[in-house]
DNA sequence: AAGCATTAAGTTACCCGTAACGTAAAAGGT
DNA sequence: ACCTTTTACGTTACGGGTAACTTAATGCTT
């Protein structure tokens, strides 16, 4: 590759130009098909792009203002939660098609991560922002609001958003929850999750569960795994400290399906019968749970759905169109057969 | 923010300097405490970033040629697959706490995906390329070549790459558990996959696999739900069309422990009891598969070590440190209890 | 045939940092 | 007191594209 003089070793276009013997503005003018050369021109500096390997440097238009960049940030806590992989899954697919790229940060759900993230991420000048949760540390909210780009906070529906917002309401999902285990005649529930930080979705949840269930006449028995991803073993050990500190709890509420299946294995490993001696509920669906011989009680949230329209926000402001603030996408509570359908259902 | 009247309404360096009454060098040089300015000249310009809300254009930096970008480009097939969910976390993870980034694509199994991807990310001058699988189309391995920038293959292990590999050999996967198969007793086995390709690390698993069986007298009945991403549903359906079609089949092998999580619920559906009336065998491990009340015979591949080697293999060349081309990170076979120990074991 | 519009180019300036080089003043050495 | 080194800056040029402007040649009109 001798033609490769660069000091990074990259054809640039001035040489592809020289080859072709024109300007690099007619060159540009080529690759751009802006119109404004003559079809001999166009020819040979196609054939003089194919021949030196010549590939544009986006980085070189975009930092000259000209347009703006084609990547957009996503943060996700994590993807060993399925159904963060989901939701990335749908952005990805949705933006993809469009032309735009994902920059990917996991921010292991703490503020902290996050604002470092998102530093590092606006010093590449992306078009937007997708963030997963409503609450920012302070210098981060700043540097959102200074950054002039479109942002959409995911997951935990924000109805006064930075910019916008889509999820769904975790409080509700969590009453509606608590409602139903109490339709099911439950009064002494156990609750199971883990315990990052006061400010996310399973917290939110909890909150809604308690709410619903104390105001029902029931009473909720909380067991957080602390320093814990919320997957199948803190489930299974959770559940065993649950049930060994408290007496009576006639059925438990999980922070995920995750979480219920490791519950779901501990109590089955101790003999009980579910859901005759004991009622499990888990939270978000998971595919898996729709296979297994017995179908897990869940709240399903349209994880896909949900990555797409946060994509199709995000397009629809870097398009100039217009664009809702705040999109509730939803949920649906499973009944499910682990847990007892009572007297009032 | 009447200070910004740039272009792009973003702050500049040299804004900062204005405002701080020194040159905009004397400002890059406090900001990267390189030194060569005074106590009071550090704080000045230091307090007027605070001020102005100043975010530095690493663009602009990259574009100057003085470094390479932070970005690693990641190519995996989709996230739908648990198994490489939790490989891009273990590459996030790793590349993330060395202050690099990535910029996801997700090729969908497809060469010609994964040629505009490259296409497309190699135009942002990334420090290095992460791609799943070792098959790309001519085009896109032209461009790889060209680039100039260290890539590393992963999941299927390539002995000659690019640049540099890490994963396993699936075709030896494949191989060992069709001897284990027929080391059980079974002679008449069925296999349900999807078929997206030809060239991809499944094929080369199945491959490996029939070689197997077929060498110890038993053989192999092939499903293939076409079209069809590799999750539960195929699973099931598969499983009910391989068993439709053929009698006397003992064993199933499935693509993925997904795709065997469906065909055992098909079975149990049908009344079979397992092992009894037929093996199932999975592979890839997946988490849940430890939980649940059956252990699902499969090949356990670590998925996260997988993905913070690669990391690691592209940092160690980032700095310019030595890092051998290719690295096996071995699977191993759960024997499980899905399938019946037989004579031989 | 003269005047005007159109086509197919080329030229210049700019984006925002940083390397390389230059320089004046202060500090240090003998 | 003179020379050398160090400190603390400033100045210039550059990278790879593109907008905006300029220019030369060609085509068209009346």
């Amino acid at each position: 590759m001798s033609e490769k003089i660069n000091k990074n070793n990259k054809v640039s276009l001035s040489q592809v130009a020289k080859a072709a013997g024109v300007s690099k503005m007619t060159a540009s003018r080529v690759l751009r098909g802006e119109g404004g050369y003559s079809e001999n021109t166009r020819d040979l500096v196609l054939k003089k792009v194919d021949e030196l390997g010549y590939l544009p440097n986006r980085l070189a238009t975009v930092f000259a203002g000209d347009t703006s960049s084609t990547f957009v940030g996503v943060s996700i806590p994590d993807l060993g939660n399925e159904v963060f992989a989901h939701v990335l899954e749908g952005i990805d697919r949705k933006l993809g098609s469009f032309g735009h790229q994902t920059v990917l940060g996991l921010t292991q759900h703490t503020q902290e991560e996050e604002e470092n993230w998102i530093r590092t991420v606006l010093s590449w000048q992306p078009a937007g922002l997708i963030l997963t949760g409503r609450y920012h540390s302070v210098r981060a909210t700043e540097m959102l609001k200074n950054a002039g780009i479109p942002i959409v906070e995911i997951w935990d529906l924000n109805s006064s958003p930075l910019d916008m917002s889509v999820g769904i309401n975790h409080f509700d999902s969590g009453s509606e929850m608590g409602r139903y285990l109490i339709s099911c005649g439950y009064r002494s529930i156990g609750y199971v999750g883990t315990s990052h930080d006061t400010a996310n979705a399973a917290t939110a949840r909890l909150e809604g569960f308690c709410r619903a269930v104390e105001n029902s006449g029931g009473h909720v028995v909380k067991q957080l795994c602390l320093h814990d991803t919320a997957t199948y073993y803190p489930g299974y050990y959770g559940t065993e400290q649950l049930l060994a500190g408290s007496s009576g709890i006639e059925c438990v509420f999980y922070q995920n399906d995750a979480m219920a299946f490791g519950g779901l294995q501990f109590c089955a490993g101790k003999g009980m019968e579910i859901p005759r001696d004991i009622g499990i509920a888990g939270w978000g669906d998971l595919p898996i749970a729709s296979v297994l011989p017995r179908r897990l009680t869940s709240c399903h949230v349209p994880h896909l759905r949900l990555g797409q329209a946060a994509a199709e926000m995000m397009l629809a402001r870097l398009s100039n169109e217009p664009s809702e603030a705040t999109r509730d996408i939803g949920f649906h509570l499973i009944p499910g057969t682990t847990v007892t359908r009572g007297p009032h259902g």
